[in-house]
Order: structure tokens, then C-alpha cells, then sequence
DNA sequence: CACTGTATGTCAGACTTCTGACATGGATGC
DNA sequence: GCATCCATGTCAGAAGTCTGACATACAGTG
């Protein structure tokens, strides 16, 4: 009780660190293509699963869905995306990649490869997954809304 | 070569979740004091080093001097820190905590250490220090100018 | 059927951060 | 000594994101 952050050996600092290497290394991997990093984290969401609403795109690229209507605007005026003009069910509208988009997708999901390979090139793949899992509990631990510091 | 991300097991993606995740938990956590995550880090950062420039702060929170100067203005009409009004050398100015700026930084301190504690409180401090190690390694493969992706 | 609650899309404004630019102080080169 | 380069502080404008608000569509409940 009563800790203190000590930044030498704060994970939090060290998350932090390496999640901002990791958005410049991409955006410039992006910049030739033209993309930012929300929208190719944009892209990348629709390619894996078409049809999603603009809501669930936020929620997927951790911004809010009015940062998201900004964002898929900007899309569908360059043809990367096409949006119906009223809603099949619901208030939702389902997305979907043009061909055009389908392409700069894969221009940038293959430069973001290169960049997360660069990335984790040193760590053996057993060790990759126990990265994996160790984030995975860091997320769980932090979305869980109460705080039980000492049970 | 040509590869593609696999969002199901991209640890990029991961790793903005975590950091998405904890600086919302740190949010919630500050919001009682009247301080940003920016601020925050800030003050953590001239409690360990007093007499940094802004520039120096900038580089450790990750922010660029301009935006720095912004939130250095503020704290200091807060009474939060000092600075003088003129460089003793060079031109950098040298900021330091008030006794009000450290008795935030100490509230907000334990408040933030208890959010780590809660996000690092499943893992072993074995597994912690994995922790460390690999995204340290990730900062360093990402920092390096040069991208052999394969040598 | 009406009411409530939840989810979505959209608009408007404020806030934060970034990019670009300029001036100043010091160090390094010749 | 002077020119050049680098680091720092600062100002101004642009871009992106967030908060707040409102309207709409569906599901569940009485």
C-alpha cells in the first residue's frame, strides 16, 4: 500500500514506449501509401471481417465511432469504401472495401508486416506467444471494473 | 516476404489494446486529481530528474516540445512547478517541482501504482521481468534506423 | 399497445497534439 | 574571430480526437 511509481522499472512506462515506436515506425512505413495509421487500422478491421458498422470499427481501432464517421468519410471520397444510403437493419450501415481499397489494403497490410517482423524479429516464437498471452491478461486485468489491489 | 497481418495473433495489436487499456485506467484514476496522463507523466518524470528542460520532458513522455510547452505553462500557473525566467545556461530552462506540485505528484503516484498493480497482479514477478526484457527488445528493434527484415 | 432502454449515426464545439517557422545561445569547424 | 551547425524556447496555424447533444431504429416489458 501506499507504492509509488518507480519509472525504472514501471511496465506502464515501458508499454507506453514501446506502443509510440511502434505507431511512428508504422506511420512511416504508411506515409508512402498515403495512410494514416487509424485508417489503415480501419482497413485492416474491414478486411477481416466485411460488413461491419461504423460503431464496431471504433470499437476495433480503440477511437470513438465520431472520430470514425470523420475517418470513413475520408475513405468513401477516396473509394476505398463504400457505405449503403440507408440502414438494411437497424441504424447500422455496413462497410465494405471497393476494389481499390481491397489493394491499398494489401500495400499496407504487407508494409505493416515488415514493420511488426522488424519488431519481434528477436524473440524466439515461444517467447512471442508468452508476450501474447502476458498483454492479453494486462487487458483483462484492466477492463475488469473493480479494483481489488489487496483481496 | 509478402506477408500480410494477421489481426487474430498481430502482437501490435496487442500492444495498442494494453496501452489503450491502461491509459484509460489511468484516466479514471487521475480524473479525482485534476490531472491528465500527460501531466501526470510529467510531474513523474521531474520527481525522479529535477531541473529538466522542457525538451528533456518532452523526449520522456513522448511528446514534442511544443506540446510540452503548452502543459508546462499550465502546471506552472497551478503553482504546480517553477521555472526561471531566464536560462542560466544555454537556453534551456530548468523546471522544478513546488512542494504543492510534489504532494500532487505523490497522490497521483499512488494512484497510477495501483492501477499497475492491478494490471501486472496475475503475472509472477519472473514473467514481469520477461515482460520487461522483450519490450525493451521491441524499442530497441524499432528504434534501429536500418530494417533487415531478412538479412 | 405504449414505455423504457440500448445501440447507432450524425452534427457542433472544444481541446489536445502536431507541423512549420523563427529567434537565441552555445559548441565546433576553419 | 567568424561561419556553421545543433539544441532549445516560443509563436501561429492545421489536423485529429474527444465530449456533448440530438434523432432514429430495434428489443424487451408492463
Amino acid at each position: 500500500m501506499d507504492a509509488r511509481v518507480e519509472l525504472d522499472t514501471s511496465v506502464g512506462y515501458l508499454l507506453k514506449q514501446a506502443a509510440t515506436a511502434l505507431r511512428t515506425a508504422m506511420e512511416a512505413a504508411l506515409r508512402p501509401l498515403s495512410l494514416t495509421v487509424s485508417q489503415y487500422a480501419c482497413l485492416e478491421q474491414l478486411g477481416a471481417r466485411p460488413g461491419m458498422s461504423g460503431s464496431e470499427l471504433a470499437r476495433a481501432v480503440f477511437v470513438t465511432r465520431q472520430s470514425m464517421h470523420a475517418l470513413l468519410r475520408g475513405l468513401e471520397e477516396r473509394g476505398l469504401l463504400t457505405r449503403p444510403a440507408s440502414a438494411p437493419h437497424g441504424r447500422a450501415l455496413p462497410t465494405d472495401l471497393t476494389g481499390e481499397g481491397r489493394a491499398a489494403l494489401a500495400a499496407a497490410s504487407t508494409a505493416v508486416a515488415a514493420v511488426e517482423q522488424r519488431m519481434v524479429a528477436a524473440l524466439s516464437p515461444a517467447a512471442l506467444a508468452r508476450v501474447r498471452t502476458d498483454l492479453s491478461a494486462f487487458v483483462a486485468a484492466l477492463d475488469a471494473p473493480d479494483a481489488p489491489t489487496e483481496p
